[in-house]
DNA sequence: AAAGATTTTCTACAATTGCCGAAAATTTTT
DNA sequence: AAAAATTTTCGGCAATTGTAGAAAATCTTT
């Protein structure tokens, strides 16, 4: 497993709706997912689809005038990726760290303190 | 407060040093603790930190032949504003979701529990 | 088979980021 | 005050990223 690389913003974006339906991915779902919300045309994707081919994050078949894709990189494994990185570079790996920010930032509800607790009750033992 | 930006990543790695000294901060005090583990040139630093003081992440006073920079964003404020967008962007704010990646991908120590507990104990008056 | 519609390819370009050489400014040493 | 050393300024360049126009390919409709 040679080591990943973080996707630029707009590659990921497309990875998330690449994840978020039954591959092959077609071109248009991306569009119709994508496309309206980012006003994106149809040649932005498109090349950066390619470029998601170039770093190994799908693989692409043609079929006719039309071209799909299915991911190679799953959605989990590049989030622990992700998260880790963002752990270390941002927290210095200090789980604490991280918690503190989100509750400052009011990110963590009353919901997620509780189920934290809960949580790390059940780890302990 | 005007909407914040993400820092590039050598720019981080600036901010990390200034936030890691009591100021004034001296180009000498980032070279001694960062160029030399980055191999930065001395104008590679100064570059990067004249770009901080354009964002407005620090001011900067000259004294001499030398210059000296003062934060003007704290490291509490960007992380939580970092951590924000990562949870919004990587984990659609679910709280379940980024602790599941951290615990799949082994990130969480003991240790990280134990002070986790704590802050948890803390939170609680 | 022509015309029309759709999708892809190719090419490109501006902004941003990482990085630094060479020259200038200023201080320190001789 | 020259020479040497230090630090900054200026300019710049290559790689990456966001974005698309124009042209080509291919499918669909008439």
């Amino acid at each position: 497993m040679n080591k990943m690389k973080k996707l630029p913003d707009a590659e990921f974006d497309i990875m998330k709706v690449v994840w978020a339906n039954e591959p092959p991915i077609t071109t248009n779902m991306i569009m119709e997912q994508l496309g309206k919300k980012k006003k994106w045309k149809a040649p932005t994707v498109l090349s950066l689809l390619l470029r998601l081919v170039e770093r190994g994050f799908v693989r692409t078949e043609k079929n006719g005038k039309e071209r799909t894709y299915f991911p190679l990189i799953g959605k989990e494994d590049y989030l622990k990726f992700e998260t880790g990185d963002f752990m270390e570079r941002f927290h210095g790996n200090s789980f604490a760290s991280l918690v503190a920010a989100l509750y400052d930032g009011d990110k963590l509800k009353d919901s997620d303190l509780d189920q934290l607790a809960q949580w790390l009750k059940e780890k302990r033992d």
